[in-house]
DNA sequence: ATTATTTTTGCAACACTGTTGCAAATTTTG
DNA sequence: CAAAATTTGCAACAGTGTTGCAAAAATAAT
């Protein structure tokens, strides 16, 4: 089959490529916005156990290939901009924009935040942004 | 009992003052970080059935007493700021705190964040922001 | 290439939160 | 105080999180 580069790029965070672990990749790739558990569970021709896909999940998430994004409803996974992660370090830090009609949450990568000044006291490590309107997809269509 | 203050709060939500509502009222008021559902259990002296606890967490989120704050392991629950919510309307664009040491997420109501700008297309309605790492009193306590 | 070793998968099981219907208890209204 | 409206407890079911264990699959070693 000609799922080499999806091999390689498991491979890199050591994940041993096996069938589902190359479906859920797919299906990651293929959507520009986060899934939910459930709806990568749709996606998938085969059917997989669902403690495999969360063990899938959980994973991809500890060897830095996938991010979570939570909103009030649900938890949702999209895969990390290649560049920034890996095996040993989380660099997450782009704004999630979560759209009211479509529901979708996309990353956007190239939108940089400025930190914010917290009161005194506070150390800052990280931060993240969420932001809520219409994506482009949903203001075009009218 | 000297709940007045309590009631009043509620009723000008149109949530009627019952044992449980104030219970959790003064709970949420005395903390001031967010609380899980179990952690509210937790502190309610009386017993109460969980389905209570849950939807009386729903009024107090629908008539505006209260807000959400999610995190990858959690959904906890925060008075809103007394100025900027009623029944009709929730307006929570103030910063969240996480602490990696103790786990509790603070509302920084005086902390003020800048619009992100989005890339075109992208019509932004709310936004709010999350910072992470050590809290006033855990740096403290070295 | 075949076996031994390591990892992954499926299944069962249990916990916790979300959610709804319904009858009983409580609160508010007249 | 009685009637009407709301709230509470209980039962029940769905979905996600989580773990242990044995069977299956993938990788490493010979």
């Amino acid at each position: 089959m000609e799922t080499t580069y999806i091999d390689s790029a498991l491979k890199t965070r050591r994940i041993r490529p096996t069938h589902i672990r190359r479906s859920i990749y797919e299906i990651l790739q293929k959507k520009n916005f986060a899934l939910s558990q459930a709806e990568i569970a749709g996606e998938l021709q085969t059917s997989f156990n669902r403690v495999t896909i969360y063990r899938t999940l959980n994973k991809f998430l500890k060897n830095g290939l996938i991010h979570k994004v939570v909103d009030e409803f649900n938890t949702k996974y999209a895969l990390c901009n290649k560049a920034n992660c890996d095996i040993k370090m989380h660099h997450d830090e782009h704004v999630h924009f979560k759209c009211e009609k479509c529901g979708h949450i996309f990353c956007l990568d190239s939108t940089t935040i400025s930190t914010p000044e917290l009161p005194t006291g506070f150390q800052i490590n990280f931060y993240s942004l969420t932001a809520g309107g219409i994506c482009r997809d949903c203001v075009t269509e009218k």
